[in-house]
DNA sequence: CACAAGCTAGGACAGTTGTCCTAATTTGTC
DNA sequence: GACAAATTAGGACAACTGTCCTAGCTTGTG
């Protein structure tokens, strides 16, 4: 079925250029470049750009379920896979520096342009925020795990937003180890709490 | 001198637009109506679009300089200049929610645009970095000083990029005053640090 | 009042955009 | 090998973009 190659190679390479260049200023003459077809035809596979956007989205939306799987197979402890998620501004820091965070900027552009596809592409940020708070909450946090996790978010997306603008890779690597002991803290206060009180 | 008075509102009209929509969605036509204009009017105020841009970058510089110089004068402690800019979250808290920061966002379009004026637009971000950097150091920081202000500066753009993302207030407001407590516990440190040792 | 300078409106311009149609080609199935 | 379906290329289309020109208007100064 070389129909779903074609359709499927739309969808990958759309996704890189929507990370780089932004969904607004990527056209449907780049991704016809980029994946070597015409550009006549996109229609037979996709309708209309939104069409492109939505299958990029739910693209990135199952690969970072897979990742978020990968990690609960990986990592013994919830302490472990919550650096994992940490580690992600390590690994793909080169990538960080120059376009930013993927779902960060994708939010932030949809969100002044007022698009349709808002809610659906903050659904990859919905998707962490779950499992971070489910991840405190393993850790013993219940009320808080939410706020943990929101927390974990937000730290995150700043050091991927300064990160960007300095092109600072010891700055990533510092805060990351902030991250770490933040952590750490706040597991030591969840253990002291639960034997102590 | 009239010509002046409308240089100055198609700054001031671009600025607000720029914020809202983004630069690149932002046309000649918008700003046109905005200000009340022709749009063949402009060329004899701007050249391009990049000279637009760039008088806005240099009218947000303008501002941000005010807006520290004023904190200089009514606040009297380091700790408390330094809270004035976080409080800029729940200040502009509307305008966060709906178009994130002003100066990150922006900052990441040109990124992902590789735009000529990229420099230029990091220059508020050197702005706050460098007056952080200060604040810190009269505080008893001295090599550390650099650093917590990329540090509360990377804490203000996440907690401004989440905020954005799921338009929670509360979460702006308890970012806040984790900072403070962050802040005050810094403080804190620094102080048995000098006259203990 | 006269004149020059500054300012404005309107439109021309080539290029690009997303969308859509049609005709030709490839593909899988009988 | 024949036929229908899926896939493709190429181009038409109106709308919009940033840029640029020109002719008329307003303004301040002599």
């Amino acid at each position: 079925m070389p129909s779903a190659t074609t359709r499927i190679r739309i969808v990958e390479k759309a996704d890189t250029l929507f990370y780089e260049a932004g969904f607004d200023a990527t056209s449907f003459s780049d991704i016809a470049a980029a994946v070597g077809i015409s550009r006549g035809n996109f229609y037979h596979h996709f309708k209309t750009k939104d069409q492109i956007l939505n299958a990029v989205i739910r693209f990135r939306l199952e690969r970072t379920r897979e990742m978020l799987a990968n990690w609960e197979n990986n990592a013994e402890t919830a302490r472990d896979r919550i650096l994992s998620f940490i580690q992600i501004l390590i690994v793909n820091r080169a990538n960080i520096m120059a376009y930013g965070c993927p779902a960060g900027t994708l939010c932030t552009e949809l969100a002044k342009m007022d698009h349709a596809s808002q809610d659906h592409a903050n659904e990859i940020f919905v998707l962490f925020r779950g499992w971070l708070t489910q991840q405190f909450m393993l850790l013993g946090s219940d009320e808080q795990a939410g706020q943990h996790a929101l927390h974990v978010l937000a730290w995150s997306q700043g050091v991927a937003s300064i990160a960007t603008t300095f092109r600072d890779e010891a700055f990533i690597r510092r805060e990351v180890a902030e991250i770490t002991i933040w952590l750490d803290r706040k597991i030591s206060q969840l253990n002291t709490r639960l034997t102590g009180d």
